[in-house]
DNA sequence: ATTTTTGCAAACCATTTGCAGCTGG
DNA sequence: CCAGCTGCAAATGGTTTGCAAAAAT
């Protein structure tokens, strides 16, 4: 898996960790063992993951979490704006948010690849688009589906071969 | 439940039941009585609906067709084209597709409604950043969460009289 | 007559939760 | 010490599926 992000990451003055410190002691909760294991593992490599992976992922690493605590804290640091929750199939799959530039996707219906992209487009019609309907937006989703370059190439001229 | 459409639907040739026999006789499968019931109660309003309202609603009608077969008619009315599925919160919602424009979203999570717009900028700029990212894009989901105006008004007088 | 569909109940599967014991501050 | 946390196992809840009876062509 990838350490290298797409996009530049956001300067940022805090770790994930001090931030979800801080997140965690306003509401009286406290930054145990577990919850560090996560943020740490989870801020370690930028990339999409789900739940079941990053279970996975830190049992492959040595790091034993319970799938309760993962998930329970999964949604404390979506809570806390770390992390931004996608629902594009049946299991949620999360990203950075904190230290991450906003930004929207592109998903490939054949492997089911995220590619993340910046337009600064979609920032003023979601504004206008509100605006003219009385909302007050706390966020967008943009998602354009289809197939990318890599299956386009794998899959038409497998199909010319069939046809042989 | 309102009958009106928040959009005008677009002139189509075929009812929705034509073009789900249509599709169902391409795959040599029956257009049964289940499904003709389900088809015509959905087709029958415009609204967003999930599968346990449309049960319920079937039910007060005094139609009765099994949950099962809902979820399953509901996937294949998904795969014909004639509905849409939106995944926003952890049940599935279903709009009408087929005889409607094509449109985006509005989502409150307070109330949960789901507001409809149209906007010519999204398509222009879907098509843009697919071909600059090499996908051949099939659709895409543009989705504004916020909360509505209803909501806004709701909340926040009733902060004010909490704090007197 | 044969293939597909239905309804029921059971299975599934991602996610959540109750609880007894552990831990951080 | 004591509120909050963990891991386990069990529960949940939306959705799917196996199967025997029923319906469509």
């Amino acid at each position: 898996m990838s350490n290298s992000a797409p996009l530049d990451p956001i300067v940022v003055s805090e770790s994930p960790e001090e931030k979800f410190r801080e997140f965690l002691e306003i509401r009286g909760e406290k930054l145990t063992e577990p919850r560090r294991i996560l943020i740490r593992h989870i801020f370690d490599s930028h990339k999409h993951f789900d739940a079941d992976e990053l279970v996975a992922d830190l049992r492959e690493a040595g790091r034993r979490v319970s799938r309760s605590t993962v998930y329970r804290t999964l949604r404390l640091l979506v809570e806390a704006g770390l992390l931004r929750e996608l629902r594009l199939t049946n299991r949620s799959a999360y990203e950075h948010d904190y230290g991450y530039p906003s930004h929207d996707h592109l998903h490939c219906t054949e492997c089911n690849t995220i590619v993340e992209f910046r337009n600064e487009e979609i920032q003023k019609l979601r504004e206008a688009i509100s605006q003219e309907h009385g909302f007050r937006s706390s966020g967008h989703r943009f998602v354009i589906s289809g197939v990318c370059p890599t299956c386009s190439r794998a899959r038409s001229p497998r199909r010319r071969l069939d046809l042989i």
